[in-house]
DNA sequence: CATCCTCACTGGTACGTACCGGATCGTACC
DNA sequence: GGTACGATCCGGTACGTACCAGTGAGGATG
């Protein structure tokens, strides 16, 4: 009934259950029960357990004792999530573009290089990109990625989704990132770029990516203040008292 | 062995666990093998693995299959959290006070009405505080609770938490919140207030926090460009492809 | 002395059973 | 007609067993 041989039950289960939840279901609508479940898909309680336990902890099924389990409402705005400028832009609908700056390979600054875990003087590429929405200026990039992880980046279109490249061409996907932001003004040279005045403020986010096998990626973005706000959920920390 | 009778099993053994990881091990550490702790604790294996995979969800353990469970190196820096500006301060090594601004009774105007589920003209709190840190401005505050849920607010002591309070004396615990943030100048009266130029940056948050009850609280806070920054981790999304 | 292999041990998967308390609803009783 | 009760469903808790695929230490082998 349930058995590619490839994946454990309970994690087969869990992708059909997420099907059902994302194609036939509405939001608040209630799932079989999981002794139902266990009949359907000819597996055991604990499995079933086990599939929708770990939908419950993403958010996408919440359970109610004594009543059954019901399709969660998704959020008025997903949670802080790590996209591509490409993604965020279309999501927020605009349309986004891309003006390639500059696109070298340097030696390694001692920040990027301890933020990369490289030596200081190890070769990066350097790519700097002017980001538009709907053909207004509304960031500046300047990236560094380790030329030994990337070695003919140079060749690739970069103005589009570098993340994709990554992917297609390389096989790394990044999957974390950590970034501090904090507000600056634009000054002089940010100003002329932005179409700014040189006092106006600008939110700069300083990000270094991850992939599964550690840092490749750092960038330092600069956004306009007067296009640009950040949504994001708080939730109780657990040792918070 | 291990029964007080209110709380289940498994949340009892995750208790005595969080514990023993924080007082007694190291980051790195490994805890006794599932198998053992069925016979410390006189519990069932599958009990132990739920509390286990509860502490594992939270980013407390990380299981090794065939070697066993350690405990989790605490992050750089820990996740973005709900803290109040004093919790927050005290993290960062600053010394926190407050210098109430104003306090008053006022009418809701549109966008907090909607905020926090009211009708245009109920009555709030309007609350105005200038937050320091060691004695210099941080950032300037503006809030707003519903006179309905906490009617004395007035007569409390707002130069410390307001989030103390609100537990404390009306037992309102604020679990959750969204906030949006963006950079501006600063402008002529938070510019005086927070000791900078007209033309300095600064961060803005427009914070709405609930409780288990629904949204209690909104807040704007204005904090210096120059003294402050927020760090987060970034996930890629479910749906992110 | 180095290498290989066995084996004990780990977490992961999967099955089964049993009972509890809350929710719901039909039915029998006032 | 309204109320009280009980059957029946639900998820939550807790127990047990069994086998698998890795890991790693130590003993047997060359």
């Amino acid at each position: 009934m349930l058995n590619d041989g490839l994946l454990p039950k309970h994690a087969q289960l869990r992708a059909a259950l997420l099907k059902t939840i994302e194609e036939e279901l509405q939001p608040g609508a209630m799932i079989p029960s999981e002794r139902d479940l266990t009949i359907r898909y000819d597996v055991s309680r604990a499995t079933v357990r086990a599939a929708i336990s770990s939908l419950v902890n993403e958010g996408r099924l919440t359970t109610v004792p004594g009543r059954g389990t019901v399709v969660t409402r998704p959020r008025v705005e997903s949670n802080l999530h790590l996209a591509s400028f490409t993604q965020d832009m279309r999501q927020r609908g605009h349309r986004p573009s891309t003006e390639v700056l500059s696109c070298a390979v340097v030696a390694a600054g001692e920040t990027t290089a301890k933020a990369l875990g490289l030596s200081p003087g190890d070769r990066v590429w350097e790519i700097e990109r002017l980001r538009l929405a709907d053909d207004e200026p509304m960031a500046h990039e300047i990236s560094w990625y380790p030329e030994a992880v990337f070695p003919a980046l140079g060749d690739e279109d970069l103005s589009g989704s570098i993340y994709a490249i990554f992917e297609s061409t390389y096989g790394v996907v990044i999957t974390e990132a950590r970034q501090t932001t904090w507000a600056e003004q634009a000054g002089h040279a940010y100003a002329h770029l932005l179409e700014v005045a040189e006092t106006a403020p600008v939110m700069v986010f300083d990000r270094v990516g991850s992939s599964s096998e550690g840092p490749v990626e750092q960038t330092i973005s600069r956004y306009r203040g007067d296009r640009y706000q950040l949504s994001m959920s708080l939730h109780r920390g657990p040792s918070a008292r």
